[in-house]
RNA sequence: GUGGGUGUAGCUCAGUUGGAUAGAGCAUCUGCCUUCUAAGCAGAGGGUCGUGGGUUCGACUCCCGCCACCCGCGCCA
């Protein structure tokens, strides 16, 4: 049974609430309440301030009135909160040490802080479409943002209690088979005999086929006459096709596995080939797509822009598009997995797409008499160059996802020989593992995901600061403690002194507030507000560590400092895990 | 042309939706390893928040104008 609330946020809000209502306030106040600076306390309510304005009142004197009827709560009238009034009229709660190991005690587990935060969303299923790589091609490092964030956001929505469906939408459809299988036949290469880097290979051979049909109209007609003998289901095309996407699936599974994703459905855009149909007769029937210079499309009257500006789900020869799997995609999804939301990961190049496509699926869900799940389009910046410009795909100077994961491990196991040369070399390099491409994760997630950011091996491959091995170096030095004094981590406050130290205090006050980054992130499925909540808590952590001796004689200290420890343990770790990064115990 | 994005310390980035003295990391400088892992800690310097107006008790945050760069805009995905 829990004593304190699991969101202080949300249990002060309710306090000023009720305290604003015995004044006689009933609507048009919002209490907003935020951490505070800790020079004022834990949290602060600013929602006086904006409401005397409205009302034309003394903010001061609405403070006061305020104050004195959350006097009268219970736990304010036990000491339990203190409040007091600030400034123009900001009221500042403070939490006492002993709600302080309260909650500690209280949320000591992870099964204890993901039943309350699954309350969250509690058993609503989202579909999330992810990483997306293209078959026949490796992934590059564009593919990193797509991939990492996505996990974490479904991760997150999983641990705030959704029904988390993830969909990779493979790219294994589109009108780069004709070049490839052009170049294949022109070589008579043979895809089960490729000696060395399968996906390499393809990929040398499309851009073989893709500059033969550049140079040569023959070549060109020659490369969609290929692409159509696909689509039409030609035995010998159909073959070379399975072929290089077997090839290209076991290189995505390489990358996956090394960066723990796995995906629930992979239903790449054929899957999808058969059920075009449906779509271009139910919009047409409905009147919403019509022809336009011999493609079917729809615009949108209403819109300033899609009024002109087409969306086009048949091209004019009569092959289906990006647009066209894509609505076919809504409506499986909406008929098999029943989702409340479809959040699409994607960079923002790819708005004006899913703004007509969101739109469109709107008209015809309601004409169909199809209830309508939030469609979601969750945008990242760009991968930029040296350059200032987009890393191209077809460059030819993209760097592999592959070799970055590898450059990353490679470094990270120079450190830790050079840190820790005792341990045995197998241990070194399973650690390098986890930090290498853990510190790559990181510097993705870390920033806000809406900015472009600039391509540099330094800064993804970065190990100081705000990184991942800043975060899992304080998780290994609190597991170096627990081998110390030969204990394994685990919260003991009944047996703890009282919470004393400056130190002492600050990293309860910090560890209270994860329910509150937790519900940021979720709010706009932004992981780095997770990130720099766990980034702080290290660095507090790490403040702690230096200046307070957890192994120390007096037991009701060492248990205490011990308990604080495995909570600080327990919040990075479950903070880790909704990121997608495991935690090593030494390193 | 039009729509969107970005602009914060030398560099790379945060800034919880209008709150209290704008914060980190890197780089520079000063201290701290016989004591639980120094990938760490304590501290110093470094800012006209692109720019000009406006709104108000209060603006990096909201509104308007301007500048710079990036991206999208009919058969790629």
């Amino acid at each position: 049974m829990n004593t304190v609330a699991f969101d202080f946020s949300h249990l002060i809000e309710k306090l000023v609430m009720e305290a604003v209502r015995t004044v006689g306030i009933t609507d048009g106040f919002n209490a907003d309440v935020k951490p505070a600076d800790p020079r004022f306390g834990d949290f602060q309510a600013n929602g006086i301030l904006p409401y005397a304005k409205a009302q034309k009142r003394n903010p001061r004197e609405l403070a006061t009135a305020v104050l004195e009827a959350l006097k009268k709560n219970p736990l304010v009238a036990d000491g339990s909160i203190t409040v007091e009034i600030a400034g123009p009229g900001f009221i500042n709660f403070k939490l006492q040490p002993k709600v302080l190991s309260a909650w500690l005690d209280d949320y000591g587990s992870m099964a204890a802080l993901e039943k309350e935060s699954s309350k969250l969303l509690g058993g609503q299923n989202i579909v999330v479409d992810y990483s997306s790589p293209n078959t026949a091609k490796q992934m590059h490092v564009g593919h990193i943002r797509s991939t990492v964030i996505g996990e974490a956001i479904c991760r997150l929505l999983a641990f705030c209690g959704a029904n988390v469906i993830r969909d990779n939408h493979i790219g294994d459809w589109g009108t780069q088979f004709g070049m490839l299988i052009l170049a294949i036949k022109t070589e008579k290469a043979d895809l089960g005999k490729i000696e060395g880097d399968a996906i390499a290979e393809l990929e040398r051979l499309y851009k073989k086929g893709s500059a033969m049909a550049k140079d040569n109209e023959s070549d060109l007609e020659r490369a969609r006459q290929e692409l159509v003998k696909l689509q039409n289901g030609d035995p010998e095309n159909m073959a070379l096709w399975e072929n290089i996407n077997a090839i290209s699936y076991r290189s995505f599974d390489e990358i996956y596995e090394r960066l723990g994703v796995h995906f629930d459905k992979v239903l790449g855009e054929s899957f999808y080939r058969d059920k075009v149909d449906e779509v271009y007769g139910e919009l047409t029937e409905s009147g919403l797509a019509q022809m336009s210079d011999g493609a079917l499309v729809v615009f949108h009257e209403e819109h300033p822009r899609f009024n002109t500006q087409p969306f086009i789900i048949r091209k004019s020869d009569g092959a289906s598009n990006y647009a066209t799997t894509d609505l076919a995609t809504v409506l499986y999804r909406v008929r098999e997995f029943h989702p409340s939301q479809i959040i699409y990961l994607t960079d923002a190049r790819q708005s004006d797409h899913f703004e007509q496509l969101f739109l469109t699926v709107k008209k015809w869900f309601e004409k169909k008499n199809i209830s309508m799940p939030w469609l979601r389009h969750v945008t990242f910046g760009t991968i930029l160059g040296e350059d200032g410009k987009a890393i191209k795909t077809r460059s030819g100077e993209s760097v592999k996802l592959k070799d970055l994961l590898s450059e990353g491990v490679e470094r990270a196991f120079r450190i830790i020989s050079e840190k820790n040369p005792d341990l045995p070399e197998s241990d070194r390099r399973q650690i390098a593992e986890v930090i290498g491409v853990n510190a790559i994760r990181y510097a993705d997630l870390m920033q806000n995901r809406s900015s472009d950011y600039l391509f540099s091996w330094d800064k993804l491959l970065s190990f100081e600061g705000n990184t991942a091995p800043y975060l899992l170096y304080a998780v290994a030095r609190i597991y170096s403690i627990f081998r110390k004094v030969n204990a394994v981590p685990a919260v003991a406050w009944k047996a703890a002194a009282p919470l004393e130290t400056e130190q002492e205090l600050a990293l309860a006050r910090k560890l209270i507030e994860f329910p509150v980054a937790l519900s940021q992130s979720l709010q706009d499925l932004r992981p780095h507000f997770l990130c720099s909540y766990l980034y702080e808590l290290s660095g507090v952590f790490s403040t702690f560590y230096n200046q307070d001796k957890v192994n120390v004689e007096d037991l009701a200290v060492r248990t205490k400092r011990l308990s604080l420890c495995a909570g600080t343990l327990l919040v990075l770790k479950t903070g880790l895990n909704v990121l997608g990064i495991p935690v090593l115990e030494r390193m």
